[in-house]
This record gives C-alpha cells, sequence and structure tokens, in this order.
DNA sequence: ATATATTTGACTTAAATTGTCAAGTGTAAT
DNA sequence: ATTACACTTGACAATTTAAGTCAAATATAT
C-alpha cells in the first residue's frame, strides 16, 4: 500500500537526507525557518515560487513536485466540501472539453 | 455536442427565463448589479453562499449548481498552471485515498 | 546545564477578493 | 432626439485571507 506523503513530508524528508537545516534551506528561500517549519508539517502552504526554489536546493524534479503542489491546492479548495469528488470529475471532463478545444497547436 | 456552460451562463439564462432584473435578484442577494451582472459574465466568482441563494431564487438545483462552482473554482486554481490536467488525476487519486481511509462513520 | 534545532503563537504586512459608486453604453418607446 | 430603463465598465474602498516576522517555548544532543 502507497503512503501518498504530502510535500511537507517529502521536502522535510529530503532536506534531512541532505543534512541541511531549516535555517540553511530558509536563507535560501529568504524566509524565517518557522514559516519553512510549517510548510513541512502542512501548517502553511508554500507559494509556486518557494516550491520551485526548493526543487532546486533539495535536487527534486521541478515537475513532479508542482503536480503534488497543485493537486494539493486543489484539494485544499474543497477539503470542507460534501460534493468534492463530484466537483473534481466535473473539473476534469470541464478540462478535457478545454484541452479539446484549444487552438491549433 | 453538449454545450458546456458557465455558472454565469446558467444563472443569467434561468434569471432571464424568470423575468427577473439584476435588481430584483441583486436585492435579494443584498449586493450592488454590477457585481452580479460580473458574476454572470465570468467576470467575477460569486461567493458559495451567493450560489446557495441564487439556486433558491431561481429555482435551481442547489447540489448541481453547487458542484459546477466547485468545479469552476478548482480549474481556476490551475487555469495557467501547464501541469494542471496531471494535477488534477493526482488529486483524484489522493481523495480516493482519503475516503477511503475515512473513519468508521 | 549549554548549545543548537525546531516549534508555537501573537502580531504585522501584503495581496487577493468582494464590494460600492458613478458614469457610460445599448435599446426601445415616445 | 430625448426620456427611460437595463445593464456594463472601471476606478476605488473595504474586507478577508495568505504570507511573513519575531520572541519565547520545546525538544534534542553534548
Amino acid at each position: 500500500m502507497k503512503k501518498n506523503k504530502s510535500i511537507g513530508e517529502i521536502l522535510r524528508e529530503n532536506r534531512e537526507k541532505k543534512g541541511l537545516l531549516l535555517r540553511h534551506v530558509s536563507a535560501k528561500l529568504d524566509i524565517d525557518t518557522a514559516i519553512l517549519s510549517k510548510i513541512e508539517r502542512s501548517e502553511r502552504k508554500a507559494t509556486k515560487e518557494q516550491i520551485l526554489k526548493l526543487a532546486e536546493i533539495l535536487d527534486l524534479d521541478k515537475y513532479d513536485l508542482l503536480i503534488q503542489y497543485l493537486s494539493e491546492k486543489i484539494l485544499y479548495e474543497i477539503k470542507d466540501e460534501a460534493l468534492g469528488s463530484k466537483a473534481l470529475k466535473v473539473a476534469e471532463q470541464k478540462m478535457k472539453y478545454i484541452n479539446k478545444n484549444k487552438s491549433g497547436n
């Protein structure tokens, strides 16, 4: 059974794997350690820019991390909604429709 | 080929079908007509509360309208993202996982 | 006990959303 | 062509939410 890690967990694991301290990484991000701590414990969301920088700092795949990040953002939008699951399906339908009708390429 | 109407379009169609003016409906919502006008033309998002009130005022199914509303909110989150489509799929996976592991009920 | 790393929470700043207002556009009927 | 009415537009204000700082509190390890 897959673990399904949160971005926070991914970030912390990889930071520790590299032997970096909150202070080292947060300095590069130019934010207080407090925020990074909170991001790693999913108490705060990172910004997209922070995610991209973190991918660089921790040698993670930008695309993978961004997808994880965006998917969490999506879930955050519907976290309190009973109809969230249905809304997601409808969003996918609409997305297909949008992509299908995208101009020529 | 299905039309895929925006909430705005749905709201306007049904308001007009009922012969109501912006001013009638916006009064019930307790907002300026300008906002309702913008909502109907997808220039602004409604709040969840407004959507629920609108469902009542226009005799629309609350659940259907809410699902449409939430799905637009989701799409709004990823509208500028190349990876939006992939993020949506991952979000669905996570959602399944969350639902599966929901406590006993 | 000291030192260092992380966490917590109260508070501030900044940015995004939601709203008002007044002037502008479109349309139909005098 | 002017009045009347519905709707639209855009500049601005208010409110809400997100992002950040800081200092004190907790670990954790020597």
